[in-house]
DNA sequence: AAAAGGTCCAACCGCATTGCT
DNA sequence: TAGCAATGCGGTTGGACCTTT
C-alpha cells in the first residue's frame, strides 16, 4: 500500500472516498473549497492541495480549474483586437506553443487561445477551403485579417474611452508586440529558426513578387529597427498598407460596423471576395 | 414549436519534462 | 544515475447553448 505525504498532517493511506474521484463540470462548493484553501496555503503540489482540501479531485484538475478559471486575475471572453494581433503574430512565430504564447497575454490562460484559434482561425482556414499553414491563409493574414486588425486598434485609440478589457492590464499589448518585435529580433539574430519553419512571419513587410502594392510600404522597412513604443513599425507600416484606403478594396463591402462579431463575419466574407480577385 | 446542425469552451487525456530521493 | 511522482503542455472531446430550417 502506498503512502502519501501530505502538508496537512502525517502520512496517510488513500481511503475508500479518494479512489472515487470525481470527473466533470465543477460544482460552486468544490469552486469554494478550493479557493479557500488556496488564500491561506497558497497554489501548488496541486495532488497533497487536492486531499487537504478534501476535494474528491486529482491534483491535475484542481490546477487546470485554478488556473483557467479560478484565478483572481483571470480574464475570460471578448479577445481584443490588441489580442488577436497578438496571437497571430506570435502563433506565426511560436506555432502551437499556446503557453508560451499566454505568457504574453495578461490574464488570459493557453487554453483560451488555443480554444480562440480553433474556433475563430481554424474555422475561417475551413471556410476559405485552405490549411492553417498554408500560404494562401497566411497571405489573407498578412493583407487583409492584421491591417484590418491595425485598422480597428488605431481606431480605438483615438476614441477617449478606453475599453475595459484593456484598462487594467499590466501592459498594453501594442507596447507589448513592440516588445516581442525587439526581443524577436534579438533572438532571430542569435540564430533562432522559430519562424523559419513559417516561412516568414505574417509582419514581415510585404513584398512585390507577393503582389502587394511596392508604394503601400514604402519606408517601412527602414523603420524595422525603430521600434520605440505602441506606435511602432508593425502600426505604422500596416496602416499604410491597407488596401481600403480607396475603391476596389473591402473597405466599400460595408465594415464599418466595430461590433466584433459583425465586423469578424463582415472581414471573412469580404476576404472571399478579395481571395477571388487576387489568386 | 421542435428538430437538426453548428459553435464554443470547460475539462479530460496522454505524453513530455522536471524535480526529488 | 535510475526510478518515481508531480507538474506542465498540447490535443481532443462532451455537452450546453445558439442558430437555422
Amino acid at each position: 500500500m502506498e503512502f502519501h505525504e501530505t502538508t496537512c498532517g502525517s502520512a496517510i493511506p488513500p481511503s475508500e472516498e479518494e479512489m472515487d474521484l470525481r470527473r466533470g463540470p465543477w460544482t460552486v462548493e468544490e469552486d469554494v473549497l478550493l479557493v479557500n484553501y488556496i488564500a491561506v496555503h497558497g497554489e501548488g503540489r496541486w495532488n497533497s492541495l487536492a486531499r487537504c482540501a478534501g476535494l474528491r479531485r486529482t491534483g491535475k484538475s484542481c490546477r487546470l480549474r485554478w488556473l483557467n478559471y479560478l484565478r483572481p486575475d483571470v480574464r475570460r471572453g471578448n479577445i481584443t483586437p490588441e489580442e488577436q494581433l497578438l496571437i497571430l503574430e506570435l502563433h506565426s512565430r511560436w506555432g502551437n506553443r499556446w503557453s508560451k504564447i499566454a505568457q504574453h497575454l495578461p490574464g488570459r490562460t493557453d487554453n483560451e487561445i488555443k480554444n480562440y484559434w480553433r474556433t475563430r482561425v481554424q474555422k475561417h482556414a475551413k471556410q476559405l477551403k485552405c490549411d492553417v499553414n498554408s500560404k494562401q491563409f497566411k497571405d489573407v493574414m498578412r493583407y487583409l485579417w492584421i491591417p484590418r486588425l491595425v485598422e480597428r486598434i488605431q481606431a480605438a485609440s483615438g476614441n477617449s474611452t478606453v475599453s475595459p478589457a484593456t484598462s487594467h492590464r499590466p501592459e498594453d499589448p501594442a507596447t507589448e508586440l513592440a516588445r516581442v518585435k525587439l526581443s524577436s529580433e534579438t533572438s532571430s539574430a542569435a540564430g533562432s529558426s522559430s519562424s523559419d519553419s513559417f516561412g516568414m512571419h505574417y509582419f514581415s513587410p510585404p513584398r512585390v513578387s507577393d503582389g502587394f502594392p511596392a508604394a503601400s510600404m514604402q519606408g517601412c522597412e527602414d523603420n524595422i529597427g525603430d521600434v520605440t513604443g505602441p506606435t511602432d513599425f508593425t502600426t505604422a507600416c500596416w496602416s499604410e498598407s491597407l488596401p481600403s484606403s480607396n475603391s476596389g478594396g473591402y473597405a466599400d463591402l460595408g465594415l464599418t460596423d466595430l461590433d466584433q462579431d459583425v465586423w469578424w463575419d463582415d472581414l471573412w466574407s469580404a476576404e472571399n471576395i478579395w481571395l477571388q480577385q487576387q489568386f
